[in-house]
RNA sequence: GCACCCGUAGCUCAAUUGGAUAGAGCGCCUGACUACGAAUCAGGAGGUUCGGGGUUCAAGUCCCUGCGGGUGCACCA
């Protein structure tokens, strides 16, 4: 049933960046207005299927059931109130057993369009979503003493991805890096430099050398009980701030340090904070006095355990908070790093990125935090454990080297960046030389990082070179040619995208004109739920459709035409296509091209 | 043994967390360059959503169960 009409109005409105939430709040004045309980309504108005109109409401449905009416009689009862001003921009209609439909007009569109001209311009609307909260995210986190290999890259392209997009989307976004730098592998690896040492191997090579020096340490703790006792006696001796190991240490974190800056920058991942384990030494002893105080830990076996009788499993489960020889562990380090995070960062919000075998750790330290801080009277922040899956390689099991060694991460970006270069060199052999090398890396990278991004993070996926550097489909080439195709519009007419004049465009108009348009306008809802959700691939098939409905318009309705005024309209979409497509690529951490 | 995750087109993956006729890409078939970049576009074929029960206006999604795969479970992180 139609209900309102899509008339033309030609006033200046205020069209808000999230046409969706306005919506909600009429829902919500409308419900009251028409006597309803409003409150029990659920108005959440979500992003629908273009064949319905472009957002949908289905919360009439559970309240009518619950109180046993007619869904649809209900639905018409809250259409009714919607104000007049809505209706006038909007066509709203009632479908199937109560869902409301809502269209916007081409002319609601036009003014999104034009309101939203600038990277600022967006920013302003969507960061009413997270406007004043802080953020602390946590990722990349390597351990020392190992260099960074493929089963690293999800968590800095996906960590790097969210701080980028929180941040865009209002919040105060504080970038951590928690590299382990204070664990049991340091006692492996000062044992093994005080044994195992190869003088001429540490000046040629210092990070080959202490990787190798680490595996053969790791190899003869495992043989030999006495090796694993004496290499735990030098963990001891570090944390207990023993003159030789300390110095050892600092060394040992000078070099992998700097191995691992050079794979940030490529990557272009700047942190505000280095804070690894080692930065709360001095803060683990507040954690064991403050467990114990509370009644909260116990002694087992030696160690000292935090156990949940509620939990199923972590009733028996113990998380150990210090070891039987004293040592701290990561469960002592974590809870020192959240009380840090919420006192010092006073942050709102704290997500931590790793692999999802470390569930149930997070788990633990959630449930324990939850308790501690509930005794002490600290607020207690939002905290995420944001996992994902692994990288396998083609036979299902995670990804290695022939050799059986883990793929180093500089030699992957490398691989990719070559590869993308030869497929650049064979497309367009005309560019320079110099700029197809840049475009290899800007392709390159962005290959592998999309690759990992448009995937659920919540599975694992199979690494594969032919479909990461695949030209067609869901992949970062084909969402970089599309940003080129349209650079190369404004090319032709000479003139900056940014300084298009907007005034004079009209409304869209051709079915390929509304569908972009009203893709365009989709953004405000996606980045919301990308969010909310801690997703990137949502954000990610967002941007894939964008280009999709763009590749579609451009080649049914041509651009530069001699209608001046088709031409005005249709350079609008374009500039906005271009703005939205570079946003959103930039938010994920890819670079972005004139021309490829 | 206990717990968690996964099973969707031949293949790789989506499906706004319970919403309308389950969607894309690859591959296969048919079309479109004397048109702003064909790394593109338009169209076609392809499904008992692992099997079986259940919950309700509505189930790929929730519950139970069977099968298959993965992961974690006392001093690693």
């Amino acid at each position: 049933m139609r209900v309102g009409r899509s008339a033309f109005c030609n006033c200046a409105m205020n069209v808000t960046f999230n046409l969706a939430s306005e919506l909600e709040t009429a829902l919500q004045d409308a419900a009251q207005t028409a006597g309803l309980e409003a409150d029990a309504l659920n108005t959440e108005v979500r992003t629908a299927d273009p064949r319905h109109g472009d957002f949908q409401a289905n919360g009439v449905l559970g309240y009518a059931k619950a109180r046993k009416l007619n869904p649809r009689a209900t639905a018409e009862q809250i259409v009714a109130a919607l104000p007049e001003d809505l209706l006038a921009r909007c066509e709203v209609s009632i479908a199937g057993p109560g869902f409301i439909n809502f269209t916007f007009g081409a002319d609601t569109l036009l003014d999104w369009l034009q309101k939203h001209d600038t990277v600022d311009h967006l920013k302003s609307g969507a960061s009413a979503f997270y406007q004043g909260q802080r953020f602390v995210v946590d990722y990349s986190s390597p351990n020392t003493a190992k260099q960074l290999h493929v089963g690293h890259i999800r968590s800095m392209v996906i960590g790097e991805a969210i701080c980028r997009m929180l941040s865009f989307c209002g919040a105060e976004v504080t970038r951590d890096n928690h590299i382990g730098d204070w664990g049991t592998q340091f006692g492996k690896l000062i044992w093994g430099y005080k044994n195992l040492l190869d003088e001429n191997a540490l000046q040629t090579d210092a990070l080959e050398e202490l990787e190798r020096l680490y595996k053969a340490a790791d190899a003869a703790t495992k043989e030999d009980a006495a090796t694993l006792d004496a290499a735990r006696a030098e963990l001891v001796k570090l944390q207990q701030g023993d003159a030789e190991n300390l110095a050892l240490w600092k060394q040992i974190i000078a070099i992998s340090s700097s191995a691992f800056q050079k794979v940030y920058d490529r990557l272009d991942i700047k942190f505000d904070h280095e804070h690894g384990e080692s930065f709360y030494r001095d803060q683990l002893a507040r954690v064991y006095q403050e467990l114990e105080e509370t009644g909260l830990s116990s002694e087992s076996q030696g160690a000292l355990v935090v156990f949940h009788p509620e939990h199923p499993r972590f009733k028996t489960q113990p998380f150990i908070v210090r070891k039987s020889d004293g040592a701290s562990n990561y469960a002592t380090t974590d809870l020192a790093t959240m009380l840090y995070r919420t006192e010092h960062f006073k942050a709102d919000a704290i997500i931590v990125l790793t692999d999802t075998r470390q569930s149930d750790h997070f788990q633990q330290l959630w449930l324990t935090t939850v308790k501690w801080y509930a005794a002490k009277n600290y607020p207690l922040p939002r905290f995420e454990h944001v996992s994902f899956g692994s990288i396998l390689g083609d036979d299902g099991k995670a990804i290695k080297t022939r050799s059986g060694d883990p793929i180093r991460l500089h030699a992957l970006l490398e691989e990719a960046c070559d590869r993308a270069y030869t497929l650049v060199s064979e497309k367009s052999p005309d560019i320079p030389e110099e700029e197809r090398q840049e475009i290899g890396r800007t392709v390159g990278m962005g290959a592998v990082r999309y690759a990992d991004l448009s995937q659920n993070r919540s599975s694992d996926y199979v690494f594969n070179w032919e479909k990461i550097l695949s030209f067609e489909g869901n992949t970062a080439p084909y969402l970089l040619y599309a940003v080129t195709r349209i650079h190369s519009i404004f090319r032709k007419l000479d003139f900056d995208p940014a300084t298009i004049e907007t005034a004079t465009a009209a409304a869209p108009e051709t079915p390929n004109e509304q569908a972009l348009a009203r893709k365009l306008v989709g953004l405000a809802a996606v980045l919301n739920m990308t969010t909310e959700q801690l997703r990137p691939h949502f954000l990610c098939t967002y941007l894939y459709e964008l280009a999709g409905a763009f590749s579609s318009f451009y080649s049914a309705d041509k651009v530069l035409v001699e209608d001046e005024a088709v031409r005005a309209r249709r350079l609008l979409l374009c500039a906005r296509t271009l703005l939205v497509l570079e946003t959103g690529l930039h938010m994920l951490g890819l670079r972005t091209l004139q021309r490829m």
